[in-house]
DNA sequence: TCAGGAGTGTCAGGTTGCTGACAGAGTCGG
DNA sequence: CCGACTCTGTCAGCAACCTGACACTCCTGA
């Protein structure tokens, strides 16, 4: 119960949330929690989804390609979800989903989504604000790796997926978000790091000078809210 | 009247079509029909969104960046529609949009658009569809672009973009799809005409060999449909 | 507590793509 | 049909990034 409420505060969330309590107990009903450690599948590419997942607590990396073009499209985190996409449009899943770190997940059904959904515009409104904020993440990304240096980008990916300054991630995992190599990225890491930039431990990237590494991303920063 | 049963027949294009004749008045009544020539600006980044528009014939570029790193995120064309992710989320348009050839668009104002949706749970449902469809093909293009080389790139590109096997783009509009600079651009697209895969005109690619183009793209390719 | 796995740090050598530039061909309005 | 503009084709020199590799440290589970 007390975690449906929270499900349904995330859908949209930025905005704010209301739900009717029966429509609560009904979400409480069909709601699983799901528990995986690092490293688990949540779903795979190819496959149909058959339910849509929110993301608790942890992180969930969307993987496409195979070898060495292994690529995490997006990094999910608390309030997130997916599988909806691919439900609406009725195609297989275009990616995979793995946890970057230990990371609980709420699964809905798809019909039981789909039939909430139907039933409340106001709903179906934030959803369609949460797909769209997406896209626009998306998009945004194109940006910010298009035509732009590794070390830029690099700053940019630290800037805009640390949580409380830090980066809980493998340098591995940083290159695949940027599609490059890990020594290379490894490079650019090092070199912010002799420069008081950053502090780097073992799968973990801490900010330092945030002002300094604006300045290195050579933008102004699309902070995740 | 008829543009407006286009537009409706355009939003969720991909599953069937209704629109009560009522709304098709109201739309025809508001809609207004702009018609720009090539190189035109449609809107420009960093202001609100005030209207939503609607891809009638031509092609229209989005444009994000400046300068050297200025990079085309997507290519709209007949049936595409855009301004309305910047509305939903109540942001200033994150990109500029310029027709990359004579295009003519429709013009919808805010308010009328939200209003229709609002009052049409099915057309809100394929409004949905429509944004989810372009969250796919833009975390496709991640796919496409990141970790992969030029030459490869190259080919999707013209096999994803191509209509009708011809891509009516000047080599510098596929460098700044690509993030990457026209003379690099150039040597791939001879070495593709060298072996006899494409036709290269002024601003026209042509597919010759759509078979080994897809070799050379080195995936199964994801043509627009 | 120890062994194996995972992650970081580093490097030499090779390749790819960029920079800035220029010549020539195609297009279009006047 | 001419001049201005746009676009293609090309190049030499250079910087950035990748490849494949190896040593070392950190973590984790048996």
């Amino acid at each position: 119960m007390r975690q449906a409420a929270w499900v349904a505060r995330c859908v949209g969330r930025g905005s704010v949330p209301h739900l009717s309590p029966s429509d609560l107990e009904l979400l409480a009903a069909e709601l699983s929690t799901v528990r995986f450690s690092r490293g688990a599948v949540v779903f795979v590419a190819g496959q149909m989804s058959t339910a849509v997942w929110v993301v608790r607590s942890g992180s969930i990396g969307l993987f496409a390609g195979a070898g060495a073009e292994r690529v995490i499209l997006s990094i999910l985190r608390p309030g997130d979800l997916d599988g909806d996409v691919s439900m609406l449009l009725n195609m297989p899943q275009p990616y995979s989903a793995e946890t970057l770190e230990d990371s609980i997940c709420h699964r809905l059904d798809n019909d039981l989504f789909a039939k909430m959904f139907g039933q409340h515009p106001e709903l179906a409104r934030r959803w369609l604000i949460a797909v769209a904020s997406r896209l626009a993440t998306s998009q945004q990304r194109l940006v910010d790796l298009l035509g732009v240096p590794l070390s830029e980008q690099v700053a940019r990916v630290i800037l805009d997926e640390a949580v409380d300054d830090e980066l809980p991630y493998s340098q591995a995992t940083v290159a695949a978000l940027l599609g490059a190599r890990r020594p290379s990225v490894n490079k650019v890491v090092s070199d912010l790091h002799r420069r008081g930039l950053i502090d780097v431990g073992y799968r973990s990237i801490k900010v330092i000078d945030a002002a300094a590494l604006v300045a290195q991303a050579g933008r102004q920063s699309s902070a995740r809210t």
